[in-house]
DNA sequence: TTGTCATATGACGCAGTTGTCATATAAGCT
DNA sequence: AGCTTATATGACAACTGCGTCATATGACAA
């Protein structure tokens, strides 16, 4: 009797295509920055001191993930945060680190 | 006044590489398998159809990660979840994914 | 202690991701 | 219209991560 697999092949495929949208610095840079409120590429890319290139890729990618959603405001783009999914999972992660993973905070890479 | 950022800069970068760890097919195959219990690398390796090298690359790192831990019985190293972090992320993740990012389901790659 | 089964390790080439550069689009102003 | 500011796009080289191969370690049994 084979078990029961919780997540279905393309779920597992999906999840891990979201995960990759969090495994770089500056996008959960960009993510942890909104949480204290809705920004433009300008103020994003001059708050974490990467260049606006940067900000617009990242937030691109953050976008289509649907971590983030984006409002036009005369000139310039507003980036509001999907709170409902970033706020607990950056919790989560921080709380495992601290708690399972303290290594994390000292490496740059992951081993194997 | 500048803004409090909720996690710090090490943080940040501690939790891209945790969500690193997540942001491959393989380990989160090897995570959501784990749900229905503790597997050694065999039956791991079995089950998800992978070679028992692959396996153990990805359960290594997947400890490293804390998100799995290992005990020796006898000949077989059994892993097994742990759940405090990873069930409620991959839920998370998945009622994100349904409800914000079906789009993740039918590509292979993320824009940006 | 030799053989066998179970798992880990290290190295390597390929493929995907990242940051940057050059350029394009889009809105508002004069 | 042309200029300026704000953001996005596409292309490319450098880097990183992945899967695989060959080999090592570790435990048990005869």
């Amino acid at each position: 009797m084979s078990q029961q697999l919780i997540l279905r092949k393309t779920d597992v495929t999906a999840a891990s295509l979201l995960f990759t949208a969090l495994s770089n610095d500056c996008r959960v840079g960009i993510l942890n920055l909104l949480r204290n409120g809705p920004k433009n590429v300008g103020e994003i890319s001059e708050a974490l001191k990467i260049e606006q290139t940067m900000a617009s890729h990242n937030l691109k990618c953050l976008a289509f993930c649907g971590l983030v959603t984006s409002q036009r405001l005369g000139k310039t783009i507003e980036y509001t945060l999907n709170r409902e999914t970033v706020e607990p999972i950056l919790r989560l992660a921080d709380k495992h680190i601290s708690k399972y993973a303290i290594n994390l905070r000292t490496c740059k890479t992951l081993e194997r």
